[in-house]
DNA sequence: AGCACGCCGACT
DNA sequence: GTCGGCGTGCTC
């Protein structure tokens, strides 16, 4: 039947579109051909300005403000089902909430192809048939048996399944106690009602590959739809859909699939929920992990949140009874010990070495010899890429900064007597200066160390190894990262170098060493966060170790000059309870978050000065207001890294 | 955000 | 005489 309205009764539809313009924009929907009922959340083309765009429907009404032959007709309507009103809900909670406005929320969270609308045939078209089809190992989970505790942390969220009401739960334990096979046995339950469907969060989907055929050979049956940022824009779109119809049983994606349409969710799961990439930074901010949180509680379904460390916010909201605290308490396989801890005082070690420049202990050396001699694998961690973070001159203290954007330029090899400099945060590259651009002095310095020289070190130490180093820069080619972690695998490494990208996700069954070089610029950063950061970090790079039978019982060595700051003592008891509370304390002591919360204004501008002034004077202006609230603080304007910005930061306790 | 309009300075 | 700088204003 065809939706006809007579010519004086008008059809009105709210509009929001991707621009910083905080308003819907009204389009008659009469006259546009459409012959079904305009519906909130649909997905439709229209005129802009003199750009055609793709807009979601936000409202429908009768009257518009404006005059009616000024309004322009809705031009079409996207061939599929309107989007569900929690993600409407979402962005628009979002949009007030990191201040943006709805359509810059809501638009970049459908797929670039389903927002052109002459993609759309295109996209209803069924695609030709995959030829592999049967790549998925059978991996039996449903034998492996749970053991107690993982059994009754199922039956409750079971429980809190049936219940159909919010609830936010945080499962927490060790590297090894079997958090995922938990959860999964919990979502094969959940998706036992026909029609179910699950998010599945993970941070980057890219370091965890191995999880989406641990998902999909877990559920065999299923159809899982994988949403991250390395996709072509055909699959992203194809994905999309998919959950967005109800295809796809599993949803499994990095924080951006948190904005997925997913008609008939019935549960969320945030892996590793501390990790750092839940919160984006460019472009609109938010954190996937409090946006989850909120869907959970819109569509009165449980949230799971999972980590062996979490965040000080989500435990603390535990320890407060307002999340549920679900605890794996026992590495699940029952040889499996965790691994010792050792803490390397440098400040000894200095004074009874010589000096030397290469940064390793004659203990951690020892023991890297000593594994080589066993054939077992070893892992250095340094969380720095590049030669060197910086050069410097020694007579007139210049440094290699980077002169766009003021951070330190890193020194990187690019062959063996050849090194450039690279600025990491806006990807600059140079090449070193012969001398020191301000005073002529020829002697300019690497200072400090990052996994290039560190891998150096270790070629000419210990001639006989095989030495990998992985990092950003030796993953950056298609496939490098999964050949490098394939020799690690394969036994083809003695001593593996890396960053941050080795502690994520992977087992080394043959690794009975994790050496930890120079964590402790963490212990002084001006983030208030760091320390909890490098607790986690290390926490994990532990977890690599000791994994499997063949290694024994593994040690972890960490070098510092601060042998008695909370991170590293209370890793040496494997005490995270006891750190997080710490930290609570210090927290609660200081006012920081969860304590208060902190807004940071931020302006940028061709000069420095001009941005500084700006924020001074609105600084000034909100001080001298009489109406200005005694419980928001405001902080000095402080210059930031970047040139030609300054931040200033509010704080309401 | 984009984009047009418009009003002033420095070029073939 | 025009090309182009960026200030202002508008987008249903």
């Amino acid at each position: 039947m065809s939706f006809i309205e007579n010519s004086d009764n008008q059809i009105i539809v709210e509009v929001a579109i991707d621009n910083p313009i905080n308003k819907l924009f009204d389009y008659r929907w009469n006259k546009s051909g459409l012959d079904i009922k305009p519906l909130r959340g649909q997905i439709v083309a229209i005129n802009f300005g003199r750009k055609d765009c793709v807009g979601v429907v936000m409202g429908v009404k009768e009257h518009s403000d404006h005059e009616l032959n000024k309004l322009k007709d809705v031009q079409g309507l996207a061939p599929v089902n309107p989007l569900p009103e929690d993600i409407l809900g979402m962005s628009e909670f979002a949009a007030s909430y990191y201040q943006r406005t709805i359509g810059e929320v809501l638009l970049p969270a459908i797929p670039k192809l389903w927002r052109q609308k002459n993609k759309w045939d295109l996209l209803t078209k069924e695609k030709r048939k995959k030829k592999k089809e049967s790549n998925i190992k059978e991996v039996p989970t449903k034998e492996i048996s749970l053991n107690e505790q993982q059994t009754e942390i199922v039956s409750n969220l079971i429980a809190k399944t049936n219940n159909q009401e919010y609830s936010c739960n945080l499962l927490q334990g060790v590297t090894g106690s079997g958090k995922t096979l938990t959860y999964l046995r919990w979502l094969e339950k959940v998706l036992e009602t026909p029609g179910s469907q699950v998010l599945i969060m993970v941070p980057e989907i890219n370091l965890t590959p191995q999880m989406e055929s641990t998902i999909q050979s877990a559920f065999p049956n299923k159809k899982v739809a994988v949403l991250h940022s390395g996709l072509t824009d055909r699959s992203r779109a194809d994905h999309w859909a998919c959950a967005h119809n109800g295809d796809a049983q599993i949803i499994l994606g990095t924080r951006m699939a948190v904005m997925a349409s997913i008609p008939n969710l019935k549960a969320i799961v945030v892996d590793e929920e501390h990790d750092l990439s839940y919160k984006q930074q460019e472009g609109v901010r938010y954190s996937a992990r409090d946006l989850a949180i909120w869907r959970a509680k819109k569509l009165s379904i449980p949230v799971l949140l999972v980590s062996a460390t979490p965040s000080l916010e989500t435990w603390f909201h535990a320890e407060e009874s307002r999340y549920q605290k679900l605890t794996l308490s026992n590495r699940a396989a029952k040889d499996s010990e965790p691994p010792i801890i050792e803490l390397v005082d440098m400040r000894q070690d200095r004074r009874v070495k010589q000096k030397n420049d290469h940064g390793f202990s004659a203990y951690l050396l020892e023991a890297l010899q000593n594994n080589i001699n066993l054939g077992l694998q070893s892992l250095i961690y340094i969380n720095r890429r590049g030669y060197s973070p910086v050069i410097s001159c020694e007579a007139c203290g210049w440094i290699s900064d980077c002169q766009k954007c003021s951070a330190h330029m890193v020194l990187h090899k690019i062959a063996e007597h050849k090194k450039n400099l690279c600025c990491h945060h806006c990807g600059l590259i140079k090449q070193v200066p012969k001398v020191c651009p301000d005073c002529g002095n020829v002697d300019l310095q690497p200072v400090g160390k990052g996994t290039q020289k560190v891998e150096e070190f270790l070629v000419k130490t210990f001639p006989q190894a095989k030495i990998l180093r992985i990092d950003a820069d030796t993953t950056r080619k298609k496939g490098s990262a999964d050949n490098l972690f394939g020799a690690v695998h394969d036994g083809q490494a003695d001593i593996i170098v890396g960053t941050q990208m080795i502690t994520k996700g992977h087992d080394y069954k043959a690794v009975s060493l994790v050496g930890v070089i120079d964590a402790d610029a963490s212990l002084f950063s001006q983030d208030f966060r760091a320390g909890e950061r490098l607790f986690a970090q290390l926490m994990q790079v532990a977890g690599r170790a000791g994994r499997s039978e063949k290694t024994g019982q593994s040690k972890v060595i960490i070098q510092t000059r601060y042998p008695n700051a909370a991170p590293y003592t209370y890793l040496k008891t494997n005490d995270v309870d006891g750190f997080l509370k710490e930290l609570k304390n210090e927290r609660e002591l200081v006012g920081l978050p969860p304590f208060s919360y902190q807004a940071l204004v931020h302006a940028e501008h061709k000069t420095i000065i001009a941005a500084i002034d700006m924020l001074k004077e609105a600084v000034n202006f909100s001080k001298a207001d009489q109406n200005w609230p005694k419980s928001i603080s405001l902080s000095d304007v402080i210059p930031r890294a970047m040139v030609g910005a300054g931040s200033c930061c509010a704080r309401l306790d």
